[in-house]
RNA sequence: GGGUCGGUAGCUCAGUCGGUAGAGCACGGGACUGAAAAUCCCGGUGUCGGCAGUUCGAUUCUGCCCUGACCCA
């Protein structure tokens, strides 16, 4: 449990930019910690989260609100449309920009988020393997109508067996990915994973994991939705739809958006609405705790917590 | 006071012509490397309201009691 420093080869710490990562499950209030410390210290907040960088959804992501936005710069909020395309290389690439813009301003930077996928991949780098190929995925999704639900698993068998037995069949996504790994580049990504296992830091870190009893995570979630809808949860839901956006959108499809747009189309009362969106969110909290558990490197407190969390951070803060 | 129908998993219920039970939802665990708020996998012991009786054996039949809804007085 101790911050990733790297050794210069004489035994000094390699001058790097230092980040204060702050996790931890939906709705248990990471936002407003990470809001207190930076303007403590006059850092900068970078978002690590898949659905913040959406423009127009805004209540139902539980974005940092204007007003916070004005006390503490943010990054990585409202940088795509709903149709735009955004991705794990994407975050990690603009990331890394921003990262070294502000460490040249010697700015304090903490990095904020839920997406467990997008801070390994900060702090562990993303596999060396061709990005997502749009005109490969058509062509999968056409030969998919045309053969049947198993056919490109059964492919998969096939072309690359090692990844066969990772994934599960019905896993359609993934079965996607390692077909088109193995199509571009000839190799397995189960065996570039192998190789790869997140081991490519580029930075120092300290990472704060944020939790509660489930209990109370749920209470906080529960309360958190019904707060959204007080806020006009629906009203956005209509604007976005006005814009044109619909279910073809990936963010108009994930938890709470998938089923406000339900609603607004009249397949769901408002109180169904209200009760799905909460238990996905539950669930959603669930794989985010299942995902960072296993993340030895974090260091759990309460939200409470923040004299003690600040104390553990400055400790570790690098002398510039 | 009398009658009818209920009381089975956290919830809604199914079922056992007597051999101690199962669905949906909820919930829990896990996987995850360019779609990640996505995608996927696994998980059902619960005094079958209580007590007693009949029986080799009762959640299932009988009696009484508790309790809920409704109907009649």
């Amino acid at each position: 449990m101790t911050a990733h420093i790297t050794l210069s080869p004489r035994g000094d710490p390699l001058r790097r930019p230092f980040l204060t990562i702050i996790a931890g499950p939906t709705a248990v209030g990471k936002t407003g910690l990470a809001i207190s410390l930076a303007e403590r210290c006059g850092g900068e907040i970078i978002s690590a989260d898949s659905m913040q960088v959406y423009r127009y959804l805004d209540i139902g992501t539980a974005k940092p609100t204007p007003e916070e936005q004005r006390r503490v710069p943010h990054h990585l909020i409202d940088v795509v449309d709903p149709d735009g395309e955004f991705n794990a290389a994407m975050f990690v690439n603009r990331v890394d920009t921003i990262i070294q813009a502000l460490y040249q301003e010697r700015k304090r930077i903490f990095v904020v988020g839920g997406t467990g996928l997008y801070l390994d991949a900060l702090t562990g780098g993303l596999l060396r393997a061709p990005g997502a190929d749009g005109e490969l995925r058509d062509r999968y999704r056409e030969e998919t109508t045309r053969y049947g639900k198993g056919y490109l698993y059964e492919r998969l068998k096939r072309v690359d067996p090692a990844a066969a037995r990772v994934i599960h069949p019905n896993d359609r996504i993934r079965t996607i990915r390692a077909l088109e790994v193995m199509e571009q580049t000839g190799q397995s990504i189960i065996e570039i994973r192998e190789a790869h296992r997140f081991e490519d830091h580029a930075y120092d870190y300290i990472k704060i994991g944020l939790t509660v009893d489930r209990d109370a995570l749920y209470e906080r979630i529960n309360t958190r939705v019904d707060r959204m809808v007080a806020d006009g949860l629906v009203a956005e839901g209509r604007r976005v739809l006005e814009r044109g956006y619909d279910e073809e959108n990936l963010p108009l499809r994930a938890m709470t958006y998938r089923h406000l747009v339900s609603h607004i189309r009249g397949n769901l009362t408002h109180d169904d609405m209200v009760r799905l969106i909460k238990r996905d969110t539950r669930h959603y909290a669930r794989r985010q705790l299942t995902w960072f558990r296993r993340d030895g490197d974090i260091k759990w407190f309460a939200p409470g917590d923040e004299n003690m969390i600040s104390r553990s951070v400055e400790s570790r803060v690098p002398e510039r």
